[in-house]
DNA sequence: AGCTGTCAACGAAGGATTTCGTACATTCTC
DNA sequence: GAGAATGTACGAAATCCTTCGTTGACAGCT
């Protein structure tokens, strides 16, 4: 049971837990049309995907009633910041401030995004005071 | 030739690529000694991957000696920049905001780090001024 | 010339990811 | 109840990543 990889999600796989993410709770024929809008994909394409990813550990499976519901384990909150994390590890030597700073200078942020960014910089070094 | 997978960088060869830009152009035994240091690697292996990546276009090969030199071609903060991008598309929507988020909240940045930021926020928001 | 070490090239193998065909069970509808 | 629709499960295939064994070429040395 419980495989292991790199400990990723995949690219489908993330597809998939941001339709879990943006749904809630589905059944393997709500992700795939969700997931049709956006990508060419069979239903037993993503039935198998979801079982491998309950295997992993990826998603929950609730299978009391026909259609198994499938739910994301982890919050995207989670998920997100621990890709952030990896890649951080992987590409930038654990120097957040270097992530930052081409995240920021690749993408063109808004104002008010800039703002948001300077409140959490002053919450940050609040804690610290 | 030039083979195509999602573009990104795998697990090794982003390992084989931070060797060459820490090195600069180097043979295969190099690469291979450079990467015994933090990881369990033999010399074919090595050797296999800097042919596929350069199959893909990731490294460049010079062939004139017996030893082939190969090295990036692309310079490290271009690859991390589009790693940091590719991020930013996947999993956070393009919110550049929220991957730094992320990124600030998962490790303590150091203040000189946090000082840095700010003076990157200051130099976004005075070209716009 | 023969021996030794280093090199590139190739192919194969194992594992992971992704896709889908097929089989079989259950539910719905006529 | 028969047949269609919908569901899970299984397994196989295609591709990619990673690893390594083997082969043949080449260079240096005796």
């Amino acid at each position: 049971m419980a495989r292991r990889g790199t400990g990723r999600p995949t690219d489908l796989e993330l597809e998939i837990l941001k339709v879990l993410w943006g749904e809630g709770p589905s059944t393997v024929r709500a992700v795939m049309k969700a997931l049709s809008k956006r990508r060419r994909v069979g239903y037993t394409t993503v039935l198998k995907m979801l079982q491998i990813m309950a295997d992993k550990g990826l998603v929950l499976r609730d299978d009391r009633q026909r259609a198994h519901i499938y739910r994301a384990r982890h919050s995207r909150r989670t998920v997100a910041g621990r890709l952030a994390n990896d890649l951080l590890d992987r590409v930038f030597d654990g120097s957040a401030t270097q992530l930052v700073l081409h995240a920021l200078s690749q993408k063109k942020a808004k104002p008010e995004e800039l703002a948001e960014i300077r409140r959490l910089l002053d919450e940050i070094e609040g804690g610290k005071r």
